[in-house]
DNA sequence: GTTCCTGCAAAAGCTTTGCAGAAGA
DNA sequence: TCTTCTGCAAAGCTTTTGCAGGAAC
């Protein structure tokens, strides 16, 4: 099976496929570590020169809103995306800062206090020490 | 068995319990609506008319290093405070806006790919249409 | 020619910081 | 007296908005 290109996938979600969403797309894809703006920006300035802000704000906008990434907001201080939209949680090293993906599944059924609600979005964000911190701390 | 008193849980987090202090910590407790800074601020001067935004940020930020208080991320341009430590879930409303409390238990056990990881705290967060905005729908 | 994408600059909004006066021990 | 709590003002950051030039079709 055949997986769509970036911009096949932007242009089945009615986006076009310019150069800077095609890259700001891919950038999000292929770097799994889910970026700021921050990082994204900085890291496309090398091969897009001219890149605004702007543009990296409209185009996650643009690609928020078809679906195609969402948001991650584990820290109140940085929005962070997604291109990967299966069920998953997020889990973010307070000593290293990095961001792991964790398989989680919520059964509805196993919620209490939501009997009727319309569930449109699950996020599950974990805090805590990373393995490879805990491991750097005995060695220090 | 007695509850501590607002007062009594400051001083035993060793914080000095003035009066800005109780009154913020009380309204998060009391008000389980999980207020952002704004209606925090803007709730408590009616009674505390010399208060200072500074100072609700300070106290939040003595209450969080206490753990008295934990912080809710459900959007990014929104920073909420809950006071119930307890594990439970957030549900958002996007219609109107309100935040409900559901019962969740997430055994560590069934989560794969934090083996060997420290988790200090897990947050759960929903989002999609309540019942209540369900049913007004029907109505209009 | 028309659409809409891009990017600069300015504005807006929230949070933090510096500092001085006030309150409390 | 000494500590620390409070609050004004300013600064800092991130994000949004307005608008004009430019690319694409």
């Amino acid at each position: 099976m055949e997986q769509p290109t970036i911009a096949e996938r932007l242009i089945n979600s009615h986006i076009k496929p310019s150069y800077s969403r095609i890259k700001i797309m891919e950038y999000i894809v292929n770097e799994r570590s889910h970026p700021t703006v921050e990082e994204i920006y900085n890291e496309l300035l090398i091969e897009l020169p001219t890149l605004s802000k702007t543009t990296v704000y409209n185009t996650l906008y643009v690609l928020m809103k078809a679906k195609l990434i969402r948001l991650i907001t584990i820290e109140e201080n940085e929005t962070r995306y997604d291109a990967d939209l299966s069920e998953h949680g997020h889990f973010k090293c307070e000593r290293c800062g990095s961001i792991y993906d964790f398989c989680i599944s919520l059964e509805n059924n196993s919620i209490e206090g939501l009997n009727g609600f319309l569930i449109d979005d699950k996020n599950v964000y974990f805090k805590g020490v990373c393995q490879s911190c805990l491991a750097n701390k005995n060695n220090n």
